[in-house]
DNA sequence: TTAGGGTTAG
């Protein structure tokens, strides 16, 4: 027992050490009780290649010994000796237990091999272990990680015991891969259970709402953490400035940051990150000196939002100060997203040159971001040679991105080289590569509804539809002109028209028309960012119909109003 | 011997 607790108290590796030397001498390494804690400690403290040296002279050894090398070996990342031991452990006929299979699942989550996941999991299942809330957990993690939700939610829904934490991870998951409002619904299912949230599954609702842009479910949840007195700590604090700011009002995300007892470099971050997608470039600006001034240096992160905050802006001369001065001022070494935001910058500005100049004399390694940034500005100002260079380049980093053909094919077809358009749609064809699709939100009457390109599975599809045919008669007698280079170039004009009526946005701007109150603006959510023939047409609608409208894209806020754009001079 | 977590962009 004494040496147990002198394990306990071990700070470093050094003691460690000495315990083992002690425990050695006097005879009690024999005791496996003694060996497997000296072992765990050593795990724990992430030195393995000790726990291996004593693992390796083991003469006695039960699964405890098994799951903690199999376990350290997995937290310190050595993934192959990690496997090696579990194999040893299938050849040596014993069976892995409920502590052994969540340590390899995990393991195949943190490689993302979905494959060898599946091993593990049909493993247990042949070794008739009743798996409990770990091995379910660890599992339902693995699945979502590996991006297979269909099974993580079969498995979820197979579950006997769902506890918090696994209900969590499914709310989680959802909002981060693409279905928030599915996530929305399980924390009411979930509550509908009588399980009551702690703070990480409310993160992760906040999260969820967030990702939705649902102004409504923002407030019920804000009400919801103030009733059941969450306290606003940092976390919390600015997982709900994004939240609130991500759902159209960057007042009450002030509202929220000005009360947070304690900030720190995330929290001040997420308000920049804020005003930036709100166009209120100045504010975000604003609030850089205060940080300095309470004491937080900026990271990274930081340097992006107030870089974006510039670019949503078109605050051109401060957004190059700050990237000109952030390694001589605070340490921060501009990275490829920062060049990727001052691309983004002299693009919408229109300074082409001095993006491509700065592309070309980096040092750091570039990516796909930074080229789509560049093809964004060179789309807007017709610069044709350019955009070539860049979309190919795209195709050559992203092969299995159907959205980068798609770009390259209306660039050809926009200067009418038609062979290369069939060049790409073939090889397109021959990737069995689909354009992913975009999908847009409205909110009316604290319902979320959701439309894609065509929809007609709204019940009220017949309005919705006379109504875009009424609308276009009145915005085309004002002048509006469909583009149908938004449109994949491998149907009928017609056809394209067809289909550029019924973008997601449209069918959304539509609806949100009749089913909204006369003199409230129309919200809506995309999952992309808005095309430029949508942005045209919902400022034509603005104008004739009298209505706000404000769209959340990918990346930022547009306020439509009476024919013209928050963002109308740098789009 | 075993779980889930905040900020940018896409």
């Amino acid at each position: 027992m004494v040496y147990i607790s002198m394990l306990l108290n071990c700070r470093n590796v050094f003691q460690i050490r000495q315990v083992h030397t002690q425990v050695l001498v006097i005879g009690m390494l024999r005791h496996l009780i003694v060996a497997n804690k000296l072992l765990y400690t050593y795990a724990q403290h992430k030195a393995m290649g000790d726990a291996y040296v004593l693992f390796a002279g083991m003469r006695e050894r039960d699964s405890v010994t098994w799951n903690v090398m199999i376990g350290g070996l997995a937290k310190a990342g050595d993934y192959m000796n990690c496997f090696g031991i579990f194999r040893e452990v299938i050849r040596c006929g014993a069976r892995p237990d409920n502590y052994t299979l969540p340590f390899m699942i995990r393991a195949c989550r943190d490689i993302v091999d979905l494959q060898m996941g599946r091993v593990i999991h049909d493993i247990g299942l042949k070794c008739g272990l009743e798996p409990d809330h770990f091995v379910c957990a660890a599992l339902v993690d693995m699945y979502v990680k590996c991006r297979a939700m269909e099974d993580a939610r079969l498995l979820f829904d197979k579950m006997q015991n769902r506890n918090l934490v696994t209900w969590t991870m499914m709310i989680g998951a959802y909002a981060e891969y693409g279905n928030a409002k599915e996530s929305l619904v399980l924390f009411d299912r979930m509550r509908d259970q009588d399980i009551v949230p702690d703070k990480v599954a409310m993160l992760m609702v906040v999260y969820a709402c967030a990702k939705l842009g649902a102004m409504h479910k923002a407030i019920f949840i804000h009400d919801y953490i103030c009733r059941n007195k969450f306290s606003l700590d940092i976390t919390l604090g600015t997982a709900m400035i994004d939240m609130y700011a991500k759902c159209g009002n960057v007042d009450s995300a002030k509202e929220i940051f000005d009360g947070m007892q304690e900030k720190n470099v995330v929290s001040w971050s997420a308000m920049i990150a804020a005003y930036g997608y709100h166009g209120q470039g100045r504010k975000a600006l604003a609030l850089f000196p205060m940080m300095l001034r309470s004491g937080i240096s900026p990271n990274r992160i930081t340097y992006i939002s107030l870089l974006y905050a510039c670019s949503h802006a078109g605050l051109v001369e401060e957004g190059l100060q700050l990237f000109s001065s952030m390694w001589d001022d605070h340490g921060v070494r501009p990275d490829v997203k920062h060049y990727t935001c001052m691309v983004d910058l002299l693009g919408r500005a229109g300074r082409l040159d001095e993006a491509l100049k700065l592309i070309e004399n980096m040092t750091v390694e570039k990516d796909e971001g930074l080229w789509g940034a560049l093809l964004g500005a060179c789309r807007i100002y017709g610069h044709m040679d350019l955009a070539e260079k860049a979309a190919e380049s795209l195709l050559k980093l992203q092969p299995q991105n159907p959205g980068r053909y798609v770009l390259l094919s209306n660039i050809y077809a926009k200067a009418g080289r038609w062979k290369d358009v069939a060049k790409i749609r073939n090889m397109m064809m021959r990737r069995r590569l689909k354009k992913v699709p975009g999908w847009t939100w409205i909110e009316v009457d604290k319902i979320i509804y959701q439309f894609s390109v065509g929809d007609k599975t709204h019940p009220q599809s017949e309005e919705i539809y006379g109504m875009l045919q009424s609308l276009s008669k009145r915005l085309e007698l004002a002048g509006y002109v469909p583009d149908t280079n938004f449109v994949l170039h491998d149907v009928e004009e017609e056809v394209k028209l067809g289909i550029l009526y019924t973008h997601s946005e449209k069918l959304a701007i539509a609806f949100g028309l009749f089913a909204t109150p006369e003199g409230t603006p129309i919200r809506i959510t995309k999952n992309l960012r808005v095309c430029g023939d949508c942005h045209t047409f919902s400022k034509m609608v603005s104008a004739v119909t009298q209505r706000e409208i404000i769209v959340r894209d990918a990346s930022r806020f547009h306020h439509f109003k009476m024919g013209a754009c928050s963002c109308d001079d740098y789009w």
